[in-house]
DNA sequence: CTGTTAGCGCTTTCAC
DNA sequence: GTGAAAGCGCTAACAG
């Protein structure tokens, strides 16, 4: 237990001054190349470390940035913030994990002791709440915090974000299936209150139409992100006067549920109905009948969002420019959707 | 970008001394009721707020604690993170994640840089390298920062450790096979020289020898946690003059990359060749062939993992016991092994 | 009960 | 080129 060694220590060794000890270690220019080599030799001697607390209590920077999601053991949340932390630690910064879980009092809590911890920034993606109030929002950017949101956003002015084109994402995949074929596709859709769901459904909805198909609003079913609730909604459609001969999900999971419902029912997967997924997930890939999904590059999309908050806290004290970038999703045709005998992507 | 307003400010307000706040605002005992009301009420007034920093620096604790993990956008990792954040967040611990992707020289930096960020501690698995040298761990404990590793530990006196039986669940998934009726199982391992594929390694062996099987070197084959790797042993496998009629592997990635062969060889799973992997990655679950696997609990690993530090740091100026946790791991039996009609576990 | 003082470890004017 | 001194925001020992 050791006590760490401080400028003082080595200062008082070679009977100089903390200041100078500081200046020598920070390449200031004004100092003797004899001082310098000594103070940098007798640091290391002396195993000194800079404590990067007291710097921070100075500076007003403590090069800790606090990452805010609604949970952390989801593939595409894991990948957003393996890509924002490859990207800052480059950079210095530390990387501080909260969750929500969904529960938008976490989140306000969440971001108070974050701002008490004094970072010197949020990343974040909003939790699926229906709270109305921008109060904890505004605060950070009244205290002059950037926050930056990333695939769940909110629209705040003075707020960047990173986003993928759900819209964009959906369309092309209704229109795949409609390339297919498919002449009635059902959509599995989710809390239409976060912006990606909504885009998601509008993208659908655009594609519809854009192709002169009759758009049905009795088969479009708002339902949860889970496999059992899938198969549930699924058998409601199947059990239609006229079912689908498609299903565009905004969610992988719910896709996997009216895969197994599908099958159950004794019906073939392209052939008698199609099934799209959206994000992506690992296991859509490593199926025996592999999904067809939209891939929203959560790796990249975390590296931009850190690069995005880079670039603002360099330009910290200067107007800050609001910022959108929207990433382009990527259809990845696999089995569930290929009716073609061409092989598909795996 | 209102300043921050200091407990300085909100004395001076009510012209007393900051000291007198500070007592105030942390439920002192000797206050009058009277100034610990005024001081609470303009506290909120001035919409105060601690700087946890300049706590930190004078106290000595940041609450903060690093976490570092080879990669974060794995489940195992990311389940275990939750774990972690979950049980230290309601004692206002903030978590740092770093990711050292295997490299000893990022292990080593990122413990420099976490010491440096003065971190009340660090939880960590160790990186899949030969690096041989101790130093930086026994830097940490010379600090006095409690040091916990989880799942993947090294053998180091006075350092906690948090990990699974990988031996039991290496055993309990070969007598599972063997009950099966297989009788030549073959073992797709990994560097041995990591702890928990030596372990597993033993485990499996230990079980052919106590059925009294034949135990053969030749079908114990080391590769790499990928499904192409899988695939490449498993074909080396399926050409050998005796073939086995059934694989534990000790990763779910391998062990599927084995399945996508067997079918490819035309062969029936698990009525020819039975399958078990290691890790109850989600995607085990979900395959149409669901894989048995050996569950390891990541959450409730992590959980732990934070119980033993925060046991840790209350005790921190005691002799620090050595403490090691081994979980139990559960063999989840799926399609992939089970032989009879008996349903299984989906 | 409350004020005074010192100090956590570092940087940064301002002098010399 | 280097020293002296102040200050980041907070707490705690010592007075009174």
């Amino acid at each position: 237990m050791s006590k760490k060694t401080t400028i003082y220590d080595i200062a008082a060794k070679l009977n100089i001054t903390a200041a100078t000890v500081s200046r020598a270690l920070n390449g200031n220019s004004k100092i003797s190349e004899s001082t310098r080599k000594l103070v940098n030799e007798t640091a290391k001697e002396m195993n000194y470390e800079q404590n990067k607390l007291a710097l921070a209590l100075k500076s007003g920077k403590s090069f800790n940035i606090g990452v805010i999601v609604p949970r952390i053991d989801s593939n595409f949340f894991a990948s957003v913030i393996r890509g924002i932390e490859e990207e800052l630690h480059p950079h210095g910064y530390h990387v501080i994990i909260c969750q929500t879980h969904d529960q938008d009092t976490v989140e306000i809590e969440n971001i108070n002791s974050l701002l008490n911890a004094q970072v010197d920034g949020i990343l974040m993606s909003i939790s699926n709440s229906k709270l109305e109030t921008d109060e904890h929002f505004q605060k950070l950017l009244k205290k002059g915090v950037p926050l930056i949101f990333f695939d769940r956003r909110k629209e705040i002015s003075g707020v960047s974000s990173v986003t993928i084109d759900d819209f964009k994402g959906a369309y092309t995949a209704t229109q795949h299936l409609i390339d297919q074929g498919c002449k009635r596709i059902a959509h599995l859709s989710n809390n239409r209150e976060i912006q990606i769901f909504k885009n998601r459904y509008l993208g659908y909805k655009q594609a519809i139409i854009d192709n002169g198909l009759e758009f049905d609003e009795a088969i479009v079913i708002e339902t949860m992100s889970k496999v059992l609730e899938g198969r549930k909604t699924t058998k409601q459609l199947l059990a239609m006067e006229k079912p689908p001969d498609a299903i565009f999900s905004s969610s992988d999971f719910t896709a996997l549920g009216a895969i197994e419902e599908i099958k159950a029912h004794g019906l073939k997967i392209p052939e008698d109905i199609s099934v799209v997924g959206f994000s992506n997930e690992p296991f859509t890939r490593f199926m025996e009948l592999s999904i067809t999904s939209v891939d929203q590059s959560p790796i990249e999309m975390g590296r931009i969002t850190a690069q995005v908050f880079l670039e603002e806290a360099k330009n910290s004290k200067k107007i800050k420019s609001e910022k959108q970038v929207i990433l382009s999703p990527e259809l990845i045709i696999r089995d569930s959707s290929l009716k073609s005998t061409i092989v598909s992507e795996k």
